[in-house]
DNA sequence: CGGAATCCTTGACGATACTG
DNA sequence: CAGTATCGTCAAGGATTCCG
């Protein structure tokens, strides 16, 4: 970015600096997942069935180096790990969640724009 | 995803594919800056300096494909194309700008868990 | 001016295998 | 169990060019 962002202030950098992780689909999920308590590293692996192990691997480290987690590790055998919420994740949980509503609750209107959307641009490719 | 997804319910998908677009960094820019009023294709790209103007195009269409703008052609010579947000974009803006205004107040902590992580990591990585 | 089409580079991510 | 390391793929996105 150049010294002409008149529109795109400072405080944008910041935002998308922290929304960064909004961005990034397992981030919120996980963040979530945990809203609900302490978890192990397995457990969160099965709930976020889909996730490879070494994407929940970086994203917890992301997540725990930006402050909204902690890695608790109990050096036993076999291996124990816990993730847990800090405070700082926790309020980021409400912000979050007041999204999470909104999508939900208008999840119907995008997906309506978008069937009216497609309906007006395929026929035109047929023409 | 699989079946087995008791933890990550049908509500998830919802929410993911809504939000989806606030992961694309442009898509956030560009709906904050047409929350201060119709502008023109040129205007934003201006204004979100840096974005090229394909991803502005790409992004703008799916933000008008979702219902979130709308776009008005005016067929003069040169062409003149105006961006708009409909009362769903606007709408939109509220939570929006609630996580905004999260990552700006919450900017510092975050800054400052990851100097503390950061700081703890690489005096390891010189041993 | 606004946008479509093309090419090309980069890095995000998955799969796999190995370790403490 | 909870990683780390390596490799291969693939698509997002930038640069450029042409069109109405």
């Amino acid at each position: 970015m150049k010294p002409s962002d008149t529109y795109v202030p400072l405080q944008c950098r910041l935002v998308n600096d922290v929304i960064a992780l909004v961005g990034d689909k397992w981030s919120i999920l996980i963040i979530v997942l945990l809203g609900g308590g302490r978890k192990r590293f397995m457990d969160i692996k099965r709930a976020v069935d889909g996730i490879s192990q070494k994407m929940l691997t970086v994203t917890l480290r992301g997540l725990e180096r930006d402050g909204y987690v902690t890695r608790t590790v109990y050096p036993t055998v076999p291996p124990k790990v816990e993730y847990e919420l800090t405070d700082l994740g926790r309020e980021l949980l409400v912000p979050l969640r007041t999204l999470g509503s909104w999508a939900i609750a208008n999840h119907d209107r995008v997906a309506a724009a978008r069937a009216a959307y497609d309906a007006r641009q395929l026929p035109q490719a047929a023409e």
